[in-house]
DNA sequence: CCCTGCCATAAGGACAGCTACTGCCATGAT
DNA sequence: ATCATGGCAGTAGCTGTCCTTATGGCAGGG
């Protein structure tokens, strides 16, 4: 009474108004189909048929069971064709490039959701600066890069979004203003300063080119915010850093928010001029949840 | 894989996001579970939950099946309850009272249908005159009879009509109008009349009598219909029967419509004391189509 | 009256699925 | 590091379900 094909033989039978000629229907014996039905009857506790000399007919309340006999073969039907449709998702690869602060805080987590949804699909990340990720896409060697502030005739899907903040020693002139207060990017770019760059051309540099500012004192500059930090603690110059880089132990720095706020945006991009992979598309319909 | 009982591990294993857990939920080893489950895959071709090290969590595809299981689990469930609401309408009996021309034409078709539908509900019929039926009734020595022209009062459920005709001899003199000629009741009960009663109270004498007239040469009186209808061929006489008791054979015989058409409704009605029994309500509910 | 179509039943066998047990792996605590 | 723990997978063997073959019964139609 449990087995599923009991219940397509019963809806058969119901169709043909034989056990007969479901049983040939559903592919077994007479036998067996005179069988199941009768364990089926057994099992509820009550006749689903009346066996008349001609045909087989459905009693009152076997044509309700017979109703929702239905709804349980629409479901594994549409089980069945859920996992066909799917198939194409099963298996494959993505291949996506990023700079590394991006993979390390949002992507990874993103990932490994991913990756728990479709285990099927391996993803491979590459390290890369900024302004590479275009380029591979164009080239095709990746299916996503993350690129900052997308230009909109991509059509990107957004991960996040930080501001830049200004990270000065405590006992810097600067660092003594009141709590709240904040630093302009002007006042800041004058200093001497300590340009980090994680690996992405937009950086202090190429923020103040884009308000007309120079960067007027640069004392050293260095890729990974961390090294930054403690040059910053040591009173070498101040720096400007995306707010997800900052450290969590802060003790000899003072960090500030820019008077204008200035925000940087991730997102998520496919070769423009390529069909996305199934897989890829997988990635994508996750993250418009 | 079709084994019903798969389906409710597969929930049970996303509800409680372990396989032990749920294997244990649906009262079964931790080993047959895992089992079932990878031969779920197995035959669906596709992975649908991830195991990690704590927990076995649905992948993409597996939440879709999982929803459409829980369908299928649904109409299982609702198959139940149907089962168990229609638990008092399995076995009972139902007695019914009827006039011999009734029961011959309206009530056996309709019984024998009621029969396939309810196989284990006992229909018997008491054949009676037609004003016995409500002393019957209200003795409660059965469920449902058949009333003629049931007062409204009476919540009865109407079967069908039909109209008294005249019938004469071929030759009568009345007989001889054109064909589709009628006869009036005060013309048709002053000739020759055979009274035919069909077991029933509700005749030529009492028509007449409700309309201010009396059968003035009244031959013979019978009980059966085609009794009449061979003394009528004889011409012994004129006489009014109901549509439905006319021969199929009519030589010898005219049958004519009454001027002003008469016409008898049959209905079924229940005790108007007493709460129907489930077998009776299934009966009734079943003429409501 | 036999024949045919349909269903039920009996007996035997095949296979699915369960149990009990062991092994493996990752985690987290000592 | 080491061990204990919790969860899953694999194996062997058995049980029970379900199927097949074969036969009998019953009602309707030529």
């Amino acid at each position: 009474m449990m087995n599923l094909m009991h219940w397509r033989l019963l809806v058969a039978v119901a169709d043909r108004g034989s056990i007969t000629a479901a049983a040939e229907a559903v592919g077994m014996t007479q036998s067996a189909a005179s069988q199941a039905m009768a364990s089926m009857e057994a099992t509820l506790g009550a006749q689903l048929f009346t066996r008349e000399p001609r045909k087989t007919l459905p009693t009152a309340l076997g044509l309700s069971v017979i109703e929702q006999a239905r709804v349980m073969l629409g479901a594994l039907q549409t089980i069945r064709s859920t996992v066909d449709e799917a198939r194409p998702m099963l298996r494959g690869t993505i291949r996506i490039a990023s700079f590394p602060m991006v993979l390390a805080t949002f992507l990874t987590p993103l990932l490994q959701r991913f990756a728990q949804l479709y285990p099927g699909i391996e993803v491979t990340t590459l390290d890369v600066t900024d302004n590479e990720v275009l380029t591979l896409l164009d080239a095709n060697l990746i299916d996503l890069g993350v690129v900052l502030n997308p230009k909109p005739e991509r059509n990107a899907t957004v991960l996040g979004r930080d501001l830049w903040m200004a990270v000065l020693p405590v006992n810097h002139a600067l660092a003594q203003r009141p709590a709240d207060a904040s630093v302009s990017l002007a006042e800041l770019l004058e200093q001497p300063f300590v340009l980090a760059t994680g690996g992405c051309t937009a950086n202090a540099r190429s923020l103040g080119a884009a308000a007309g500012l120079t960067v007027s004192d640069i004392r050293v500059e260095v890729r990974e915010w961390n090294s930054a930090f403690s040059l910053v603690r040591e009173g070498v110059g101040v720096t400007l850093v995306p707010e997800m880089a900052l450290p969590a132990q802060r003790t000899g720095l003072r960090v500030m928010p820019l008077t204008v706020p200035l925000h940087r945006e991730f997102a998520l991009v496919g070769s423009s001029a390529r069909v996305p992979s199934a897989a890829t598309s997988a990635l994508l319909k996750m993250l418009a949840d």
